[in-house]
DNA sequence: TTAGGAATGTTGTATATACATTACCAGTTA
DNA sequence: TAACTGGTAATGTATATACAACATTCCTAA
């Protein structure tokens, strides 16, 4: 491996174990060189590289620190509808529907990469602003990466919240379509006539594995999704 | 301006202006530091940044060429449903149903930037897959960036390949909703049953401003929204 | 006490150099 | 013709050095 690369490794390390937690400050360039024993410049490049990916914040002057995680990604939190909730203002506030451990259905068990029949952990969670629902969050997690899933507070934090602190998650590959929902799901999201719902199918991965295989469903009258892009960022 | 930069702010003209259009050589590190009257290393750091930007590709041994412009954003080009169905190998086809010259209304006018009332460029497509239809692609340009956007032949090329060459286009912004189709859509999408549509806003802007904002509608019946994304591209 | 400034440490830019690795081409050989 | 060989040029990694720009701390002088 090129050094480099080893030098980002030993920080990637650091940072994933949680040794060294947000804005913990990170060894300046000067002491990796030496401790690496490698030029000034070969441990810039990993410091660079790292700040480029956005794990740690670099101020001229200051230092480096490791970047608040949240920041890693403004795709992969935006879906954390609680946090998109109070963004608004709004109040949010969930109900726990299901909680259980269960025989992995077909499908899940393929996405999760486990056998068939496998036990898997199993939640279904309604997400409300200001006392409407707005998401029904279906949850299906790969018990050997998680085994505690099932004894967190779902109304306090979300599932993913915790997901994100007890797994870094490096992946996530998203499915949307526009559906008519179930009567389950109708009762669930308090609609009295069928309409059109927004459906997320949404597979997150950390380095392990398969962490997890959510179905967020959201009513089309209340609940649009938002993005924005840009392509050539130094400009 | 940072030596590396003028060196990048070049390169990125040559691309943009289309004198090195795609797979075109760029000049090498050496050709570049001479021109330039840099060291290696600082031309080294432009062509670095360019191709971790994406408008260039290198290879050892071989050089630096112009990177192919479609590959500047899979995010950007995955929305491009005629490449979208040959690359599942299947027909496409389109239809036009507009293309005209009207007033803004007040919600394009707005969008674009333009005065209310100022004349824009309208146009309506059905891309069919395999002799069905699977998009309707409701079209506002502005014609101060793309005055010829009336005369193409959009049965052959699609609206965004033709202004991804006109103009560059740096950023998009996105708004996904489940809704059900007016009676025109239905028409357009041959639908006999009102059903669940998934419907796509997107707004493209280039340096100069706003280039066309554009509604798609699909069947959800016919259609989903793939989308793929890694966080730690080093590990 | 407070304002100012010097000292120090950190990151940013730039240069010169060396060698490694790979791609490509031309010329040679079997 | 086919395969091998070597040369050349290009990018990739690494080092050593110098100076610039900025942040922070601490000490001094008003």
């Amino acid at each position: 491996m090129a050094k480099f690369a080893t030098i980002k490794e030993y920080i990637y390390k650091k940072i994933e174990s949680g040794e060294w937690p947000e804005y913990h400050p990170v060894s300046s360039e000067n002491v990796l060189a030496e401790t690496f024993s490698v030029s000034r410049m070969t441990a810039r490049r990993a410091l660079h590289e790292l700040s480029e990916e956005g794990l740690v914040t670099r101020t001229r002057g200051s230092g480096t620190f490791v970047a608040p995680l949240k920041s890693q990604s403004a795709l992969l939190t935006i879906r954390n509808i609680a946090d998109e909730i109070r963004l608004r203002n709004h109040r949010h506030h969930a109900v726990v529907q299901i909680l259980e451990r269960v025989p992995a259905p077909k499908s899940i068990a393929a996405a999760l990469q486990l056998a068939v029949g496998a036990e898997v952990l199993h939640s279904v969670i309604t997400h409300f602003e200001n006392g409407q629902p707005v998401q029904v969050e279906d949850r299906y997690v790969n018990p050997e990466l998680v085994p505690a899933y099932l004894d967190q507070d779902y109304t306090q934090s979300t599932p993913h919240e915790y997901l994100c602190e007890v797994t870094p998650l490096t992946e996530a590959s998203h499915l949307i379509e526009a559906v008519l929902p179930s009567e389950q799901l109708m009762q669930w999201l308090e609609l009295d006539e069928p309409e059109p719902c927004l459906q997320i199918q949404r597979r997150t991965s950390g380095r392990e594995g398969v962490v997890s295989q959510a179905t967020l469903t959201h009513p089309g009258s209340r609940f649009r999704l938002g993005g924005h892009m840009t392509f050539k960022p130094s400009h």
